[in-house]
RNA sequence: GGAGAGGUUCCCGAGUGGUCAAAGGGAACAGACUGUAAAUCUGUCGGCAGCGCCUUCGGAGGUUCAAAUCCUCCCCUCUCCA
């Protein structure tokens, strides 16, 4: 067991606000401690937005922590209305069980499951049987409504509005920490800076029923230095299944950060030792773009496994160049073993039949079809101020596509600077 | 239940009978500049066979040559009262 996991967690600025920082932290050095973090099963892949539970997660489970995650397909049959300015959809059961699964089979990628040493429980088990009437009794007389009406992540939502069924939702995870305490010895709570307010409420609950302390422990939110919410790019949120975000997008996505993000990303969310991290976040000039790819490749990996990132870091270089060619600047990151050559382009495609060609199919068909844009009127526009590149040259009129523009049945289109996508001829 | 206010294009937010596909801002996208960054500047920003047509202003009807703008009913939100 790491001597001080929370120390290392403070160091990389993953502690936004703690309960009890001295106590959490004899805790966590005495004996393997239990702690639960939950995910709501809002869709069926992860975000980047969650690799910050999920990083804390396996810090902790790395120095002998038992993590457990809990699926909120009780809670989010109820949504919570913390950080949220107006009242979440609600799902129907079928579909929170049917994202719980695409959730789980991500986080198994991240955390070891092998003899319980993680685990994964939907709070729906105890929350879908819950009484009206006894959990008023057993659980509702211990809140004060006037102290939660004080609650910040209430505050917000008592100007634009808030329904009795969003109120009651602090009581509901306030209880699945009861539950998980008594049945599990969960003693720590974790979650986004959001959830102080129903982390507290848990732990007060705790100590009322069980005369127990509980802990708690919160991430700072992420947002892009001009207050948007991380994770976010044109194509929407950057996830974490390849099938919605290409590892090459996802890949880019870390390599384009904000020179300003970069140390903040680094700590976060690499396992790169912090004083490698202070060493690249000085860096300057190429040596920050250095930095950017040893962040992009690091988080990649993490994700999707050293070979899918190292074949994106390779696509990347092969596209925009290398930041340091020389390998001038340190790293105890694998990218930095990993030779240059002229990779396998592994760029987003799509297939398209030479009979479609006969028909008449025009650039801008095609760009839609590539879903680089989203209608002729925008991409007319693309073309009309430059953006669009078939094989590297640039377009400028719309006109039938023909089987001259492919070379080895392949074909390029760009959008931008950034985006491409590749097609194949078939016969 | 009563009395007010309000629901506008991705978001905020103008617009109260034609000049509105709808001001302004933000986001986004493209170009220039750069470091595949930021900032800045320029352009674009409902759809289509582009100077015309179609679909949008909570929903459904209605008045009118013409409505996001007027009327009726309905749904939803907020404030105050009970």
């Amino acid at each position: 067991m790491s001597d001080n996991v929370y120390q290392e967690l403070a160091d990389r600025g993953l502690i936004y606000q703690s309960t009890d920082a001295e106590g959490l932290q004899a805790l966590l050095r005495k004996s393997p401690q239990t702690f639960y973090i939950g995910f709501d099963p809002t869709a069926d892949s992860l975000h980047v937005g969650s690799l910050i539970p999920i990083i804390v997660m396996m810090h902790l489970q790395r120095a002998g922590h038992r993590p457990i995650a809990i699926l909120g397909g009780g809670t989010a049959m109820v949504g919570d209305p913390s950080g949220k300015t107006e009242m979440r959809q609600m799902l129907t059961p079928a579909k929170i069980v049917e994202n719980g699964k695409g959730i789980a089979a991500q986080l198994a990628r991240f955390l070891d499951f092998s003899d319980d040493k993680c685990r994964l429980i939907n709070n729906a088990d105890w929350l879908s049987e819950l009484k009206y009437v006894d959990f008023l009794r057993d659980i509702g007389r211990h809140f004060s409504v006037n102290r939660m009406l004080t609650a910040e992540s209430y505050k917000q939502r008592l100007e634009t509005g808030l329904s009795f069924i969003e109120f009651n939702y602090m009581l509901l995870q306030a209880y699945d920490f009861h539950v998980l305490c008594k049945d599990l010895n969960c003693r720590i709570q974790m979650g986004g800076q959001d959830q102080w307010g129903n982390i507290v409420a848990g732990i007060d609950l705790i100590r009322r029923t069980q005369s127990l302390e509980a802990y708690g422990i919160t991430f700072p939110l992420l947002t892009t230095s001009n207050g948007e919410k991380f994770g976010k790019t044109a194509g929407g949120a950057v996830w974490l299944a390849e099938e919605r975000t290409s590892v090459l997008d996802f890949y880019q996505f870390w390599r384009n950060c904000e020179d300003s993000e970069l140390e903040k990303l680094l700590s976060f969310f690499t396992f790169l030792p912090m004083s490698e991290v202070n060493y690249l976040s000085q860096l300057e000039d190429n040596g920050i773009n250095r930095a950017k790819e040893i962040l992009a490749y690091e988080v990649t990996a993490l994700v999707h496994g050293h070979q899918a990132a190292a074949t994106a870091y390779q696509t990347a270089v092969s596209r925009f160049g290398s930041a340091d060619p020389e390998l001038k600047i340190k790293t105890s990151s694998p990218i930095f073993d990993i030779k240059l050559q002229k990779a396998e382009e592994n760029l987003p495609s799509l297939e398209i039949k030479s009979a479609e060609l006969e028909t008449g199919i025009t650039l801008v068909d095609l760009f839609i079809k590539t879903s680089l844009t989203k209608s002729k009127g925008q991409t007319r526009r693309l073309i009309e101020q430059g953006g669009a590149y078939l094989n590297e040259v640039r377009i400028d009129n719309d006109r039938p596509v023909t089987p001259e523009d492919f070379k080895d049945k392949q074909l390029t289109l760009r959008a931008g600077k950034k985006r491409y996508f590749q097609v194949q001829l078939l016969f």
